[in-house]
DNA sequence: CTTTGCATTAACCAAATGGTTGAACCAGTT
DNA sequence: AACTGGTTCAACCATTTGGTTAATGCAAAG
């Protein structure tokens, strides 16, 4: 459409488009500079390998949700209402980045290694330990529920991205079209802080 | 190892393997051959092309999935023992299969049409609508909170699933091991389970 | 106008990959 | 022993694919 972009930018959009859609494996080089609107071989001119490519790509998928969800955790709220921003937030980034979630995950099973070594050097990643810690202090003040801190931030990270990796299963299984689905998780931001919030009440 | 086997189970056995692990685009035919430790050909002679192949084993796995929750959902008890019982029976059911979740849900949304016609020819294919209803009248009848009953099988379809697909990002940013791991989703078919029904008690 | 240096492209290349084939192998049958 | 049918394999083939290159375009500097 506009090749008026600065090139490289272009090839980042585009890059980003097709890797989400079919993956590192399944992403055609030449799929790429079609969908930038440039000759293939700019590709490797700007950035030298279809891995590099990806890495890059990857990298910033990576760091907008590690992003969001460590300015999420950081604010600085009562643990309640702290949940309720969580889970706001988080999922109205995803509906943002629908497909982005399961393109992590998905290329992340592949080369965990990759992840371990990158993850902690990336300034947005999420001070996890300090959350499960007040999540530990507010159990011990009967502010909530005494639960396994672990656990229950796995029950609030799962309800709000499972609907967006499993999206195509849950309209094949439900029967909804694009409309109510996005109703659906729109009305999920409510749902999930109220269900979270009560079973954590003392 | 073992050629002792029917090639026809070994292949399969093979490519379920591959597949699961590299996806249908990464995935590589003389790999799943290697694996199952005979000759390339002998993959088309049994069944015609790639394609072929992996819709069998997709199909399969697909079919376990569907099935187990098919069963928990059909268990005649009363909806919270019910829910126990999906929770425990499906979060098991991943444990034998851990990849497969995220295998599944990963091809699902490369060809979404695929899913839609194979979906409810499937016997497997669990009675959504009856246990969505069963919701909605445990709670007219105050056995359970009125919510909304698709939000409340999302939650806990999420719970059980999401720990297995997201199982790298998990252990990066706890930075626990495998053991580690095995003990929080063991741990887990309990926690759950009460953290549902905490959070819908009425 | 020429030069210089980056940007861009068409054509090309080598390796990988899905798929095919003709021959060999190996039971069981006659 | 010879035949028959399915099974297995090494070698081969055509295409795809990531990557390279040599030539061209082109704007700013001289």
């Amino acid at each position: 459409m506009s090749q008026e972009r600065n090139t490289e930018e272009q090839i980042i959009a585009a890059a980003k488009k097709i890797f989400s859609a079919k993956g590192l494996a399944g992403a055609r080089m030449q799929d790429i500079a079609d969908e930038a609107g440039i000759n293939k071989a700019m590709l490797h001119y700007y950035y030298r390998s279809k891995e590099k490519l990806f890495e890059m790509v990857f990298n910033e998928a990576l760091d907008r949700l590690l992003q969001r969800l460590s300015n999420a955790i950081n604010t600085n709220l009562p643990l309640t209402e702290k949940i309720r921003e969580i889970v706001r937030s988080y999922i109205e980034g995803l509906m943002e980045n629908p497909h982005v979630p399961l393109f992590v995950l998905n290329e992340l099973q592949q080369q965990p290694e990759l992840l371990i070594k990158q993850f902690r050097s990336k300034p947005s990643f999420p001070n996890i330990q300090q959350f499960l810690m007040e999540i530990a202090v507010a159990g011990e003040k009967g502010l909530i529920k005494k639960v396994s801190p672990i656990q229950l931030m796995l029950n609030i990270l799962s309800m709000c991205v499972f609907p967006f990796v499993a999206k195509p299963l849950v309209k094949g299984v439900t029967g909804i079209d694009e409309v109510q689905f996005k109703l659906l998780v729109e009305e999920r931001k409510q749902f999930v802080a109220d269900f979270i919030l009560t079973a954590i009440q003392p």
